[in-house]
DNA sequence: CGTACTTGTTGACACCCGGCCAACAACAGG
DNA sequence: CCTGTTGTTGGCCGGGTGTCAACAAGTACG
């Protein structure tokens, strides 16, 4: 049995957009499996059946494969939002919640391994990856609640927004991984502690 | 100029104790200064003026020094607790939230470096670490909200109040690290979105 | 005061990992 | 079949970590 990625044939030439692919693949699944410090880059290139060196010279070096493998991880299909019931801030907001939960749920290790940096920390780079994926789920949540027209305090709109996606994060691994809520309490959690930060938080604010 | 926790005369023999805790305060200064990959255990024992081999004597392996240092950092006294005002559940919230943002705003950059994992990050050791200083911030909140008589639904409970620590988190880099909020903006985020939790939430689960 | 014992401390050694790079060889074009 | 391009390899080097036997500071005893 070959696994999916796998080695073919020694020092056989491909396409460099095709083995980038390949390694970034292997990558993934690695970095979903185990902790960033626990997998050596020479793991990843003989899961791959490659050189190690081959490695360097697409990615140059192991954060910069990692940053990589993180970014497909978080970058969520944005086509979602766009098919969001019209409904009231209730509606919208519970087809939301369904949304992601169905997404994280989908693949929920790698997932849980990409939201928390896999381990590497107060990187300045990585932690750059997940601000600007986060940075993305906020504005996907403005426009599902119908908030995207703010103008005057759309940053501040946004970092209570990104705060949120914290709780969200939180709230998904109690259900995940710690399997201490159901998927119907995550739901009403996550739901009215939204509907609570449109409603109730932002008013207070301005 | 000889900085606290800094070498005294090479070879000088201390009772175990001591050492231990001059290496660990060493330690959690450099931690909360760099990121765990970019701290060796040469430039903790550089610091402390000792022998690198002998943090491996008490600590075992790195990552053990690692941990002992997140432990000390996250472990808040409880003992502020039992200081709350008597008032209403707004009222208590209230005090609650100052509270926690005063002791965070306190040592802002060490706190912020050990909430995020500092590095390691994720693996077990440390999340188990993380984990039960969020147990503990997660009981006393619920003292404080008033919950803590609850017997039926205690583990959904405080797995609700732990997810609502990432919000606190989240919310808190927002201020310290991000500067998008305001202190007066975070606490009114904080303790709205706690209220709603204990007076909705809870109450739609049971 | 000298000696032997306990044990905190040291320094070197072995091993692993990641980045670099010159040599190699697979494929295409002539 | 030869030749040029370039994807790929494997070894080298610097740096970091854990281990361990030897060392020596301090202590108890004669």
């Amino acid at each position: 049995m070959r696994m999916s990625g796998g080695p073919a044939e020694r020092g056989r030439r491909l396409e460099p957009d095709v083995r980038r692919e390949q390694i970034l693949a292997v990558a993934v699944r690695l970095f979903g499996e185990r902790p960033y410090a626990e997998v050596s880059t020479t793991d990843i290139a003989d899961a791959a059946g490659v050189a190690r060196g081959l490695i360097n010279h697409y990615f140059g070096t192991k954060r910069g494969l990692f940053i990589e493998a993180v970014r497909v991880l978080v970058t969520i299909p944005a086509v979602a939002v766009e098919q969001l019931p019209e409904g009231d801030l209730a509606t919208r907001v519970d087809a939301s919640v369904t949304w992601f939960l169905d997404v994280v749920s989908r693949h929920s290790r790698s997932w849980l391994a990409a939201v928390d940096g896999g381990g590497v920390g107060r990187d300045a780079d990585i932690e750059r990856v997940l601000q600007e994926a986060d940075d993305v789920a906020a504005d996907s949540i403005l426009v599902a609640v119908g908030l995207d027209g703010e103008r005057e305090h759309r940053d501040e709109l946004r970092a209570m927004v990104r705060a949120y996606c914290g709780l969200a994060k939180a709230t998904a691994r109690e259900w995940l991984e710690h399997k201490t809520l159901s998927r119907a309490q995550v739901h009403v959690l996550l739901s009215t502690m939204l509907v609570t930060l449109v409603e109730k938080v932002f008013k207070e604010m301005s």
